[in-house]
DNA sequence: TTATGAATCAATCGCGGATTGGTTAAACCA
DNA sequence: TGGTTTAACCAATCCGCGATTGATTCATAA
């Protein structure tokens, strides 16, 4: 059966049905290369030649010091927040944010039970209160994720945490550190209100728009805009 | 100096003047506890007090194992996919989907690049040329990836990134294993056109309106409905 | 009763050896 | 000479054990 001088095609064939037997078995992983190749009776280059083809077929995937897998691709396990954030800059954190977290408010008043509500309030409360601006932003911070953590979509969530953690990351070293408290005629208080209203009210529309009118606000602020017609 | 009775408070002085200094320093770790505790000549109890004020004020954070810092907060370096997958459903990732992908398309027909689109159109002609579902799936993979990188903003290609492997983690298991292609009027086929197209022609709206039809169309495939109005 | 310090716990870090895919070169055979 | 196999080596990753660290408990003493 094994013709000579072909030892590549008889390797790939062997290969392909080791992984139907192992598809169905379950297992992702398949043996290191120099158990395989002494395992299916075959060199290990010309293991390595099928398994170049299938790897290019998108059947399996390899890493060095990980090991071969059957399935299309690399499933990221972790997701590195300082590689997002060192290639990237405030204005493009602050169009996600746009994005997502008005979205996010919508599910939040679809969703939201009566205690994730009273946590909200009391937050919007503690805004008020805070003695510094570290203070302030902590809270803020708190408030922002207790209107993901009520969308109750994990995956929304998760998205949020990211987002935030590279938001903080860019703007490392801008936080400020004048002593001073928040005026109380701080647009955020009132902005905040709002939005919690909308949720409470089941308002879907209203907490979106609300949300989105907030972020505009913050980046107005972020960012300084040079147009006198603005 | 040290009043007795009250080495609490001499402790958080003590403490104050050490973070002062350490701000304008740069570091961010402090040492730990035992250290410290014999440095500022305080017991550690004291010390521990001292340290539960600043922290539940925001100004540090601890965590076992890995110390004392400053700042409001841990930045979480890496986000675990897995933990995100693990507790929700392929129903909240398809409402995540429907939310950033379309306005990402939005944002890759405004910033694509001619070369972002010709490679878009590759992959185009390379879905309709594929002859198992696995190969389809892994074009189409790069092909939504192509516009989340059109879109030129690092931060949402982080945010799809994120999506794009708790989506594959979630369907786990659920891969069409059947080794027949698609068939030639699969509705993907045009709406990735018309997706590129819209993208290509500058068309803001048509390229999250198409973008948005198309998963709804996917979303109606995954989960069955019910109604017969449907 | 209160405060102090030591002992202990669990989570994390860090380093060294083992493993793995990738690469190169020597050995081998026809 | 030409091609194949085998072995050795490389860099990236994993894994296990000891050290470190914040958190907790408890005996001791003032």
């Amino acid at each position: 059966m094994d013709i000579v001088g072909d030892g590549g095609h008889a390797a790939l064939v062997q290969l392909q049905a080791y992984l139907a037997q192992m598809d169905l078995s379950g297992e992702t992983r398949l043996p290191a290369e120099r158990e395989l190749c002494e395992s299916l009776g075959v060199s290990r280059g010309d293991l390595r030649k099928a398994l170049a083809v299938l790897e290019k077929d998108g059947r399996i995937w390899r890493h060095v010091g990980k090991g071969t897998f059957v399935g299309s691709g690399p499933v990221e396990e972790t997701i590195g927040i300082s590689e997002i954030a060192g290639r990237t800059n405030p204005a493009d954190v602050m169009r996600a944010r746009l994005i997502i977290e008005p979205e996010i408010a919508r599910e939040a008043a679809l969703h939201a039970t009566l205690d994730d509500i009273a946590a909200m309030r009391k937050s919007l409360a503690q805004t008020r209160e805070a003695a510094t601006w570290r203070q302030y932003e902590n809270i803020d911070n708190l408030l922002h994720r207790q209107i993901a953590e009520a969308s109750s979509n994990k995956v929304l969530l998760g998205l949020f945490d990211v987002l935030n953690a590279v938001r903080r990351t860019v703007v490392w070293g801008r936080l400020r550190s004048d002593g001073a408290r928040p005026p109380a005629d701080h647009h955020s208080f009132e902005d905040h209100e709002r939005i919690v209203e909308a949720i409470a009210e089941r308002d879907l529309a209203g907490a979106a728009t609300a949300m989105r009118l907030h972020l505009l606000q913050v980046g107005r602020r972020l960012i300084p805009v040079h147009e006198a017609a603005e």
